[in-house]
DNA sequence: ATATTAAACTACCATTCGGTAGACAATCAA
DNA sequence: TTGATTGTCTACCGAATGGTAGTTTAATAT
């Protein structure tokens, strides 16, 4: 039985950073051992410290690569030859409906948590993402006039809509049921669709 | 110095008990200790541990309390004469801009810990909320036509934007300094307005 | 072949946590 | 007055946590 073998090494590594990512998404940093991540994945705490330095490090780590992927995602869309106000829907349906979960709920963590402590730089990967999103509201036709306040209050209005109603999915399965859940879930894209093209002006 | 006296008994009590909301809501169940909350009100961990039996039972008790809350609140906007439209916009001011952080903290606590442990009978509480605010939405003149499913994902929509603009505040006040993050708020109500009274057609 | 580095392990440490046990003082009921 | 109850305390326990130290094994470089 191999102890250690370059060819796992790197792999290890990834199933301990994707396990954490779960983890802290699930349980956030606190409720989240790094002892649990490491054994969900055959390992020892003593290995995650190896390659991670520290539980820090690893949350860290995990922050910036929700950070570039949600980066990339919008640059998905952007590069995509759509409408602007279509453009707009498909970065919302692309959050709402894509593989996203972990991402949502950490943001929203840390969200939470920047009302306790500093949380330093962290916040300043959050504009420039937001930056680039409030551009595509400020692009569709009809909100040309819009002041930057009023841009952002309406992006953040459609991406809250979206993260809370991403975020509840379990309770409203829960409470619900699954049939009764994916009809809301249809009905809420549709709410989407209607706030996006309302005010928008077809040439 | 006297250690006991029945007069300050019921009100350390309710001492203990706020602090305990602000920790929760602040820091999350697991990063919350009891004997920081009994700390930061000049008791001990044990005299907290007399008055409310456990950690677990202190934290049903504030969701308790503030799901009563949250039901009061209802009634007093639901008690109002006001025409549909107007009534759910002041409901949902009154959850925007009301002293309800604590709250909005805490509910989305709880939708974060739903995904990973089962979380019993509380979001029963939950539902009977939802429910009475569904009726608010379909009371809407323009909504009268609307199946359940669309009422709840318009009011979820309308409820989500509000909660996740509101637990954004301090993350947003740090991003954009006090005036804008003001701006901001205003533009996000003026938001809310129009998206409610969309579809109303008056009377 | 040998030395070095990397990756995993066992063992341990200091701290913190929730909770229990028991003592003591203050209030109240008899 | 006396006995019981209540509120608070000190002291402690077992479990879990993040992290350190040191060891062993496999791969790599010279």
């Amino acid at each position: 039985m191999p102890r250690s073998t370059k060819a796992n090494a790197v792999r290890n590594r990834q199933r301990l950073f994707e396990e954490a990512r779960r983890q802290f998404a699930a349980r956030g940093f606190h409720a989240t051992s790094i002892g649990n991540i490491a054994a969900a994945v055959g390992l020892t705490k003593q290995s995650l410290l190896h390659h991670f330095g520290s539980k820090e490090n690893l949350f860290s780590e995990v922050l910036e690569d929700l950070a570039a992927n949600m980066a990339d995602r919008v640059l998905a869309i952007e590069s995509q030859d759509l409408d602007p106000a279509d453009r707009l829907e498909a970065f919302l349906l692309d959050t709402l409906l894509g593989d996203t979960n972990e991402q949502m709920q950490i943001v929203i963590r840390e969200l939470l948590e920047n009302s306790e402590r500093a949380s330093g730089a962290r916040q300043w990967h959050l504009i420039d993402y937001l930056s680039s999103l409030v551009s595509m509201v400020q692009a569709v036709p009809g909100n040309r006039d819009l002041t930057d306040s009023e841009a952002f209050a309406r992006l953040y209005f459609l991406l809250g809509a979206v993260s809370y109603f991403k975020i509840s999915q379990p309770t409203l399965q829960g409470m619900l049921g699954n049939e009764q859940k994916d009809k809301v879930q249809l009905a809420f894209a549709a709410e989407l669709h209607q706030f996006i093209h309302n005010n928008v002006i077809h040439t």
